[in-house]
DNA sequence: GACTGTGAAAAGTTTCACAGCT
DNA sequence: AGCTGTGAAACTTTTCACAGTC
């Protein structure tokens, strides 16, 4: 867990397996394991760095850096056996297994969440659902019984719950999240419009589609660079 | 598949010849407007790159760094004052207007997007709907009226549309995303778990739960920092 | 005294280019 | 020949540190 900034005496390359692996590798890797069980779904069995990167829109040469990271997976020559690389990320994402998932909220979103069927396919198992409101207590929502919060600390225990998403209103979502972590929770996904504050060693992403509308209004102003105008599309 | 104008290199959105703002500050602005924003409702008139910061989990150089781009918009010795600096970053997202939206797919997940209330506050308003389903056509969702696909060139026009949302099954993704970028919609919220591939100028961002969960997963593993060695190739 | 705005330095990330294996 | 894996170079982004202004 230390991350010493100035690793005393050995630290000869920057790549190659005993290095940190920058959070923007391991943010790239989900996505080269969906491509690869594409191409598996497709009837691929071998690939390489050229083709993958094509599928991503991203550099052969970053790939096979990122790659890099975690070891030789390749065959100069040759390229990448499909099922060995995809196995072999899947086992260092860690998800060669299953996770079990808490859904906090069981409102309008807690409700589309406990409802979409894209979570379980990948591993990702929602094994409860909490709420704070008595009337949404006892509901079975998606297929999971709904519990009171006061229930938090044990269920989590018990039933090895690892990871949590959380769709409760923006004002009460930073305290559920400090009673997730309070109850071991090291991986948040929340759907709140708000900053969430958590302790080093607790990961949150947040999905937030307005802040993604925002991130790109700025090029559809005509003003946003002064030389070339707006792009004309054919 | 039409050619773009313009030699590779001279691409809008990469380097050129005059001070060209990094997409990783743009996509920061949001943030800094949702702060600015707490932070008026709260009463607070003026404010600081170290308050700011805090906030929002950043440094405060890279705050007064990322606001350098586009103006002075301090006082040295002062700080900034809120509803100023909000204005500001407001105008330069283009939100200080209005955006009309398309909703592409209106099943389980269009409907709870055209029914969440979050995108209208923000200036975001969801004033089509369109699905390829004949069932699906006419009905109303979230108080919108679903039109067919054959209907999207005329309306995206009449209607002063600049932005879609799309939430079709992934198989049919990409192909609603080419018909988006022929009739000139040049900002798409994708919620297909797919690569959509578009021409430049056009900017996709996706939303994508499952993505965001396998970057964690990572950190959870007991074994992400130890030296487990490269194998050798069988 | 306090804080911004900003060049310059540091840190981080991507791309290049080529040795070396298949 | 074809392609990986990887140091080194190029480029990007962040942080520092301080002159300048309020």
């Amino acid at each position: 867990m230390a991350t010493y900034p100035g690793d005393p005496g050995q630290l000869p390359g920057t790549s190659g397996p005993n290095a940190e692996v920058p959070e923007v590798v391991i943010s790239r890797l989900p996505q080269y394991v969906r491509t690869l069980t594409q191409l598996l779904e497709a009837g691929v069995e071998v690939t390489n760095s050229q083709q993958l990167g094509a599928q991503l829109q991203v550099t052969p040469a970053q790939i096979r850096k990122d790659l890099s990271y975690f070891g030789r997976f390749g065959k100069q020559g040759r390229g990448y056996r499909v099922r060995h690389l995809l196995t072999e990320l899947k086992q260092i994402l860690g998800l060669d297994g299953e996770w079990n998932v808490a859904v906090i909220g069981v409102g309008r979103l807690g409700n589309a969440i406990l409802n979409y069927p894209g979570f379980d396919p990948d591993g990702f198992h929602l094994v409860a659902a909490f709420d704070s409101n008595p009337n949404n207590v006892g509901r079975d929502v998606g297929g999971v019984g709904v519990q009171p919060m006061s229930a938090l600390a044990e269920t989590v225990a018990t039933r090895n719950i690892n990871i949590a998403i959380v769709a409760v209103p923006s004002a009460h979502t930073q305290t559920v999240i400090d009673q997730l972590v309070e109850c071991g929770v090291r991986a948040i996904l929340n759907y709140a419009p708000i900053n969430a504050q958590v302790p080093p060693g607790v990961r949150v992403r947040s999905i937030d589609p307005v802040l993604a509308l925002q991130s790109m209004t700025y090029y559809l102003t005509e003003s946003y660079h002064s030389v070339n105008g707006a792009q004309p599309l054919d």
